[in-house]
DNA sequence: CTGAAAGCGCTAACAT
DNA sequence: ATGTTAGCGCTTTCAG
């Protein structure tokens, strides 16, 4: 009997409903969904009726005939990474308010997983919102022609996206460093097939030329806290005195490492984030980071999704196709002056 | 044109494949799908034609004849707590292990939401995990009879459920506390409505008069970040040299303002939290907390709500419907001997 | 083992 | 404003 024979009768259909009341199936529907075209009486027997029979309108069967499913997914590399989380909030939220359900796919950091899920998503929800994508920009070209899609820290001509202006971000952090007296940093990179980490480091190297410092990549790195450990050693390794990191994940996983090995946060080294997750203001010390509301990203990813698929087919000019979101610096207790490092082998009591 | 007219022809139907092979679409269809039912001959010819043809199956097609929809629901309370990630990292990944899609709704803590969510589901998916309920007993029953439900955090007799045994924890977090010399205890509490809290709060409040020592309950709080801070000043209040908050997020929100106020944690006041939320581990100081493995819950749930949905209808024995897990202190750095309040007043030199 | 036919529950032209 | 009539794409009896 499964489930669908419970207390009462099983599922309650619109003909159901049509029934009871005395009218067509198609007159339940429009009272159901298109208000406007129904008398208001009508209206209210037919609402009346529906809520009395307990129905539930099939979203499948709506789906298959009306094209629409009201739904639409999120794809991410990780669940496992608080960045997401974010996101998942915001996409998770904007959709609700919408009227949307949300659907999560979690790719697991695999290009084929990527393109597969793709494929089978474009016949199941009305939309996608991609993040961090590892597609090259071909698969992803293609994708947005089966699927309404919209790309999030990406950025592929003719493909609505939302980018965090990152980059600039990490020209700001590093004005900070340089300020602070700092000549010798490292970026600390993300996956290489991270758009946004190639995008980063190409602008701490221009940055870093242009100020007159010297700037090296160590990486790539997986961007997870278990990958701080190795990447607090690399930076070490480098003796520079400043760190830029792909992501707070790897800064907060480095920060311990720090610890453990006698290295003072910020006396001895300065460490940077980026994205300023849950946490990074709690950690020890506190992060310096670049801070941008992610979930802000997924809400407008989602807008922009959400009207793409209004305008769909007609040839309006459909609302902003690309989004370029600020980011600031942070400036928590990671970050300090660059230690005297000609002072220590000479002479270390030289200050009073 | 929309979506469904890209660069190559329109949407590829089952009838498609059965037209370029020459068959029935019920061959298609039990070729794509009941891999036993047809001659191997025949099934290499359309997966072949389908692979050439691009077929993708439309799930809600599927769903709508078949009536599975190869997808289950993850209600939570609140994408913000950091708590449900790990949640739904579990159902996530055990749902996708089994070839499920993955639904995640946010009730925002409304009860309503909540009702509305589960009746709307119902006609959905397959199956929902449903955690932290806000819903009493009667309305989950009764959802239960509707759609195949398994609660996390909850026990309704009939109703299929992962827990966690806090409760045993905190009776553990409590003689860990004792051990070390308090002897006032708070008990920070979670939403009034909230199973597991009245659970803790009942298991210290026994243990607390079989070991001798006080325990308050304050409350309830918000289980969030915010609310740490209320919570921290309602126990200085209380003057009592440990607290048991309801969760990690709460205790996190304290040991800012324990820190403000001036309370060295643990010195004068220490602090358990529950859950060992991502972060628990690095904030200052570390966080003396009751250990589960969330994501495993969310794969216990996920796995007992996928095997009751084989056997649906069915009389057989289900797999266990019914699950208690365990969970362990994991003592940290945020409790600590009681302070001697006697000392303090009256000589503070008597240690030598 | 394969084909023919009947719908799943609903929406969307067409009619009226 | 409402009713009629086709299907959406697929699975599933029921026949062969």
């Amino acid at each position: 009997m499964g489930h669908r024979a419970g207390g009462s009768r099983a599922t309650v259909t619109i003909s159901d409903v049509a029934r009871a009341v005395g009218v067509a199936t198609s007159t339940v529907s429009r009272a159901l969904t298109q208000p406007g075209r129904v008398s208001d009486a009508m209206r209210e027997r037919v609402l009346a009726a529906a809520n009395e029979l307990g129905y539930q309108p099939n979203p499948h069967a709506r789906s298959l005939t009306s094209g629409r499913t009201q739904s639409i997914a999120l794809v991410i590399p990780d669940v496992t990474n608080p960045y997401f989380f974010d996101l998942i909030r915001g996409t998770q939220a904007q959709a609700k308010a919408r009227g949307y359900r949300h659907v999560l796919v979690d790719t697991e950091e695999s290009t084929e997983m990527e393109a597969a899920t793709l494929a089978e998503l474009s016949s199941s929800v009305d939309g996608v919102v991609l993040a961090a994508s590892r597609l090259p920009d071909a698969a992803l070209l293609e994708a947005s022609e089966r699927v309404p899609l919209v790309v999030v820290n990406r950025e592929i001509p003719t493909v609505p996206s939302v980018v965090i202006d990152t980059p600039r971000g990490m020209v700001q952090a590093l004005d900070h460093l340089v300020s602070l007296g700092h000549s010798s940093v490292a970026y600390l990179a993300g996956p290489p097939t991270s758009w946004s980490s190639r995008k980063r480091w190409r602008a701490i190297q221009q940055s870093a030329r242009r100020l007159g410092v010297t700037a090296h990549s160590i990486g790539p790195f997986s961007p997870t806290r278990a990958a701080g450990a190795a990447a607090a050693d690399a930076a070490i390794r480098h003796d520079v005195t400043a760190c830029l990191f792909f992501n707070d994940l790897l800064a907060i996983g480095s920060l311990q490492r720090f610890a453990e090995r006698g290295v003072r946060v910020p006396q001895d080294m300065s460490v940077v984030g980026c994205d300023d997750i849950f946490g990074a203001d709690f950690c020890h010390p506190p992060l310096t980071t670049l801070t941008a509301s992610i979930e802000h990203v997924g809400r407008v990813a989602t807008d922009m999704l959400l009207a793409s698929l209004q305008t769909a087919g007609i040839e309006v000019p459909a609302p902003r196709q690309r989004e370029k979101l600020p980011t600031h610096l942070t400036v928590r207790r990671s970050t300090g002056p660059a230690p005297d490092r000609a002072a220590r082998p000479i002479d270390a009591s030289r200050q009073p």
